[in-house]
DNA sequence: ATAGGGTTACAC
DNA sequence: GTGTAACCCTAT
């Protein structure tokens, strides 16, 4: 029996695409549902949605093969020939990750909840490997090899965990080779190490203007400028993607304020026993 | 129901 | 052989 793979066409994944955009990430069942999308979805799972929404945005945050695009894109011919920003903006669902997550600070110093023991294997040969434009498969499986006990399709596995750690911007490619994420490396690795023996970072931070301090110290200044230009580039997107959704909270706040008056007053009026909704009060109020 | 890891089928 | 898309399984 095999089951054959069924591809998704250009329609489903537009819809799911719009789905999206309309209910947010992660409501795959109220996609499915949605009278608007389930003729289009009707064959597809609410899991189905998810894990094509997954592999939609490993392509769309730019990494790895951008250029080499393969799947055929029959996009729509007339109107939209591009997928328009606001798709791209959305579809990276990895990026917000990466910026907002107070993930680190949440574990508790003994409950260091083990990612997967893999991962933690992955991490790391590729801080251990120190290779600034990272390691190739070969490489790292090779080094995970001679440290630990492995499966013979441990290879295999290897390169399904890079590719979803490029999902969530803890891994990214550059050509054949994955290595970690700046952010990621900082944040992952300096607790990792003793912190007895890990004090040399003064040290570098006076010549390194933060950014690139945990790469190998045989750099060449040539590669290194190269790293902070890049590093630049990506934090001042980084900086503008932070200002707008400072913003964005900014504005939440007021709003959130004056709903907290609204229901304030609501509470004192009900607690006095009036009867009233909620719209009277904020017809009254604003 | 959702998220994430693992597996299988397929294209290159 | 390698990388990817679709599928499957399990923990939360």
């Amino acid at each position: 029996m095999g089951a054959p793979k069924q591809k998704w066409t250009s329609e489903e994944e537009e819809a799911l695409r719009r789905g999206v955009l309309k209910h947010g990430a992660g409501k795959w069942r109220t996609i499915q549902k949605d009278p608007e999308f389930s003729p289009v979805l009707s064959s597809r799972s609410n899991i189905d949605l998810k894990d094509k929404w997954r592999n939609l945005s490993f392509s769309a945050s730019g990494l790895g093969s951008r250029d080499k695009l393969r799947v055929p894109r029959p996009k729509a011919p007339s109107s939209s020939p591009s997928p328009s920003p606001q798709l791209l903006l959305l579809s990276a669902p990895n990026n917000v990750a990466e910026a907002s997550p107070p993930e680190d600070c949440e574990k508790s110093p003994q409950d260091d909840k083990t990612p997967s023991p893999k991962f933690s294997m992955i991490l790391e040969a590729l801080d251990e490997l120190k290779e600034p434009n990272g390691s190739e498969v070969a490489t790292i499986c090779n080094f995970i090899e001679q440290r630990h006990e492995v499966q013979p399709n441990f290879r295999r596995l290897l390169c399904a965990k890079l590719r979803r750690l490029i999902g969530v911007n803890k891994v990214e490619k550059i050509d054949k080779s994955y290595k970690l994420t700046d952010s990621y490396a900082k944040r992952a690795l300096a607790p990792m190490k003793d912190p007895s023996l890990k004090k040399k970072d003064s040290a570098k931070s006076s010549k390194a203007a933060k950014g690139v301090g945990q790469l190998s110290p045989a750099l060449d200044a040539a590669e290194a400028a190269a790293m902070k230009v890049a590093d630049a580039e990506a934090k001042s997107h980084l900086a503008n993607e932070h200002m707008m959704e400072v913003e964005r909270i900014g504005k939440m706040a007021e709003e959130t304020e004056s709903l907290l008056e609204l229901a304030s007053e609501l509470y004192e009026r009900c607690s006095r026993g009036e009867a009233l909704t909620i719209l009277q009060v904020a017809h009254r109020e604003f």
